[in-house]
DNA sequence: CTGAGTACGTGATCTTCGTCACAGGGCGCT
DNA sequence: AGCGCCCTGTGACGAAGATCACGTACTCAG
């Protein structure tokens, strides 16, 4: 199989090595090889858009590599970002199963590998095994839990310092570097797609971001970010 | 039965009357009848806990009457209302399903009539009954997006008067009263519980209030409002 | 009737951030 | 090298709204 966007492409799922721990992929064969002849094994560049909040839900797409920023914009243009989904993640599942239109934007910002599966086709599989059907209430209780979240650090932390300490916190925590002393972790993002994470403005980020290193709690070498000090970030995080 | 707390108590989900447009009371007569056998059918009076946020799941409460305050609060004693749960919603779901603690609070603002469903028990029936695993996925759906609604008017919606008149027409149309010239709703709500629906202190409610009402947008009558300027409160909804 | 408790109304300040404006810095491209 | 583009850094300013502090009005119990 070609190999676009210098991907190289996952062929089946039934043989795929990421399955083990996996929500969505973790299923029985039988069920493995239905879902094996509905969908269709697609890549996209990076930069291309799945699907855009408000369009009717065309159907699912599984996300088996690379990464896909989920968004939403208001009529200003002003952009919020939810989420980076990772590999394993199934994307316009709610909108999907519901009927209702795509609640968020779905771009990558990697080439990626995608599985698509057609709404009705998708809706047919669900009938027709039951233990998927179970998997996909799971994967939505996930995503509902996420969301909550979301509105938690919106609604109620209410300063931009204690919202950028708390995403820093979850990225270290993410790349099993937490536990150590020091944890570092590579800024993947501009300063304007982290002030779109958390709602704020870009100068607030990088103000904030100098006003962290003045205090020692943050350093930077390159791209590369250090935690210098856990325990004063995760006051931060929690005070204020 | 007992009516205890002034309700009038609903014996049966086979022979309820608010069973048609329920999404979740809507099954077959044999998954309504395993239900019947695995819920317990309680009363509480207004003011009552039905679970917090953080407690490990015990199962799922599907409310039959009364109106329930969902929120959740920060450790400062912030609190963030996120719905008041109208009869026929099933509470604590994504909690019940994914094993994880419930992500909100959950308290009575009415003498309320629940049933009660043990975590093992729901488990067991989800998968003996793959249609109401179905129809659990799509109210996890349809949670998902009152949810992402949520962030997007927390994280977008800058401006408090903006969160305010759309937080009105949502309550106008629910009432049915959105196609009148001039709907009224009652208020419900004190102004505290109203600043914490949108994230606002009390007196920016205040004023806001009266600001409308100076502007002849509004008028209130004892505890009914009613919008005597949809338009200018549709455009404040967008506009900011 | 009276006092307590609770909700509402309103002014005066004080913080936080968003916005505007501009200066430097890294990097690829021709 | 020289140019343009995008990201970062920083200052100045203003607006929105949180907070404080108080006064008023209504309700309910004794």
């Amino acid at each position: 199989m070609l190999s676009p966007y210098g991907l190289d492409i996952i062929e089946s799922c039934l043989t795929c090595k990421m399955r083990v721990d996996r929500i969505f992929c973790d299923l029985p064969t039988s069920a493995l090889q239905a879902f094996e002849s509905i969908k269709y094994a697609t890549a996209y560049p990076k930069g291309a858009v799945l699907f855009v909040e408000g369009q009717a839900p065309r159907g699912i797409f599984v996300l088996c590599k690379g990464r896909v920023k989920l968004s939403i914009c208001a009529s200003d243009g002003k952009t919020l970002i939810l989420k980076i989904a990772e590999p394993g993640e199934v994307l316009g599942l709610s909108a999907t199963v519901s009927g209702k239109a795509y609640e968020l934007t779905a771009e990558t910002i990697d080439p990626c590998q995608v599985n698509f599966v057609k709404r009705d086709d998708f809706l047919r599989f669900l009938k027709e095994h039951s233990d998927a059907c179970f998997k996909v209430a799971e994967q939505l209780s996930e995503k509902y839990n996420v969301a909550c979240h979301e509105v938690r650090s919106l609604g109620l932390s209410h300063s931009a310092g204690e919202k950028l300490a708390k995403l820093l916190l979850e990225w270290s925590s993410k790349n099993g570097e937490a536990q150590k002393q020091e944890p570092r972790l590579k800024l993947a993002l501009t300063h304007e797609e982290i002030a779109q994470m958390i709602g704020t403005s870009r100068e607030t980020v990088t103000r904030l971001f100098a006003d962290l290193k003045k205090r020692q709690i943050l350093q930077t070498k390159g791209s590369t970010l250090v935690i210098r000090n856990k325990a004063a970030l995760r006051s931060l995080a929690t005070t204020g």
